[in-house]
DNA sequence: CCTCCATATCGTTAAATCGGAATATAACGA
DNA sequence: TCGTTATATTCCGATTTAACGATATGGAGG
């Protein structure tokens, strides 16, 4: 129950949502979901953690980056599920079209050290 | 994205995935399902009332009582794989286990005007 | 019309959540 | 070692959430 919750309050929040769909799209860094959803950088950084904690995604460290990507979800049936769903699910939602119109012009060379 | 956000906090919570799980039984009233989890008359009311805004159960008056069932889901494909999915999530944790144990005897008519 | 019952709504309080600014951490190069 | 950069963490205010008790609503029967 308690890892079924979890994953049900990451998904609970737009902004959240939002960096799933994003990292459907690529990995991404920190600073690269912070610029395509306008949010501070600690913000980022928080939904990122609870993302995490929840098990929809992963990351690992490259250099001055951590470079995020969606968990593969073997190991947790809820995120698996849902992950799978959200591949096609919002996709006709205005709202993410914009986000992944812009997503090709962020790039964590051109953004980053702002 | 309102609409997927509505429905994933509807299902943050755990005594309202409980009362999804009770309604898998069977249809059941405000005081069915309030003695069921033991809560206040008016907390069960409530969160009943999430539920349906999200669209994941019904309700229709039946004389004196209100009873609660599970939407199709016809209208709404979150509502309608997340029920679906619900089915078998979470059957084999201990906390549902018991709730379900109890249900045969939650019966309206003994347990209501305490 | 009044009462009774199940349910819904309101008011309040404590806890959780979200946001940003400020600060801490970690890795890298000079 | 000293900056610099990207990220994580902490602190705080504002908003939301969940719980309960108290009260309001609505239908049925007397």
């Amino acid at each position: 129950m308690r890892d079924f919750i979890k994953v049900m309050k990451a998904l609970s929040d737009p902004n959240r949502v939002k960096m799933i769909k994003l990292l459907q799209r690529r990995v991404l860094c920190v600073c690269e979901i912070q610029m395509s959803l306008g949010l501070a950088q600690s913000t980022a950084s928080k939904h990122l953690k609870i993302l995490e904690e929840a098990g929809l995604i992963t990351y690992e460290k490259d250099g001055p980056w951590v470079n995020y990507r969606l968990a593969d979800g073997s190991r947790n049936p809820y995120v698996a599920s849902l992950l799978g769903n959200l591949r096609h699910w919002l996709e006709d939602e205005a709202e993410i079209g914009t986000l992944m119109g812009k997503l090709p012009e962020i790039r964590r060379e051109t953004i980053c050290a702002g």
